[in-house]
DNA sequence: CTCTGACGTTCCAGTAGTGACATGTCGAAG
DNA sequence: CTTCGACATGTCACTACTGGAACGTCAGAG
């Protein structure tokens, strides 16, 4: 139910279109909470209908610019202020780790070194994001800033975390290549 | 369709009963990969349906024993090398985030002060489960040591990200009270 | 002998999310 | 004047997941 607060979020900052909203999404939120159009435009009529939002004008080509209701905003605060977030432990990623017992230890080394050359590709992502940013200066970049360094710790993390699980699983089976690229 | 692997996965160390693997799940995936009951007992029939797995024997109590085939195990593998991960980027904690400029410095830095409480909580459910499966050296356990350091790191990160956006936010707005518990 | 608790399976209604398709408008460039 | 790309919304079928109810069996304690 995370999508109904982001689009409330978004339009406290002042009132937008389902495609203004879709563009904004897809520059800021969607690295936190991802939302396809189909889902977008949905919650947007479901949040319409339960009064949280209105329909402050429509425009050309069918345009239909929403603006937060009173509701919308007691709402909003709600859900920052009184719901807990729920945490999340979803990782594909570390569900393969634990059936590394059915592929050969420099199966899960080639394994974890993917995925530490994933976490470089985004890290760079990452430092795209930043740079495209930086200029602004308005309430979602500055509190966005925050969720930036999460990803940037994040990723730290995961690099790290690969580099030693590398050397758990060739202290676990020394016969494992040392140089991936030159078995000699 | 991780659930349908992680079945696999389990299976592939011996047969076992939809209520075997419930428990298992529990103890162990369910820290990487939840599921309920239900969507357990749905995918088992689905994987027998596949061809994936059989019933490899009907005991008392209607219950069903399981076993992976040929076929299932060359899925579970085939999932292991050659399917990548989906990276998650998910986090309601962090959508809130975004929307600080909604709530005041101080009601932020309130909600960062829960999240680091709730990592601290979480630290200790960590460590329960470390006791818990120090003295074991089954497959799953080995390997699932790997994760468990992940979310160990994971959780002092988020612990250090917390404390650190506090400080953010606090040079964002420097009337926010620095003593949350006296206001002078 | 009865009750309880662990064992064991099945079904279902509802929600959230995915990905693709359908439909149409408007402004500007060529 | 046509075409193309951005603007703009809506719908559909499908899958994954949630939470709960329902049903029945067996072993052991009292």
């Amino acid at each position: 139910m995370s999508l109904r607060h982001a689009l409330l979020g978004l339009l406290s900052e002042g009132p937008a279109s389902g495609y203004d909203l879709l563009k904004l999404f897809e520059k800021s939120l969607a690295n936190v909470w991802p939302a396809t159009q189909s889902q977008l435009y949905g919650e947007l009529g479901r949040l319409a209908d339960a009064g949280l939002i209105t329909v402050q004008s429509e425009g050309a080509r069918g345009r239909k610019e929403y603006a937060v209701t009173d509701a919308g905003r007691e709402e909003l605060r709600h859900w920052l202020l009184n719901v807990k977030p729920t945490p999340i432990r979803r990782y594909d990623m570390l569900l393969r780790v634990f059936f590394f017992g059915q592929i050969s230890a420099d199966d899960a080394i080639a394994y974890l070194r993917e995925q530490q050359q994933a976490a470089e590709a985004e890290a760079e992502r990452l430092a795209e994001v930043g740079k495209m940013i930086e200029p602004h200066q308005d309430n979602f970049t500055v509190y966005g800033r925050l969720a930036l360094e999460w990803g940037l710790r994040s990723n730290r993390l995961h690099q790290e975390w690969a580099e030693w699980a590398i050397g758990e699983v060739r202290a676990h089976d020394p016969a494992a290549n040392t140089e991936p690229c030159d078995p000699s």
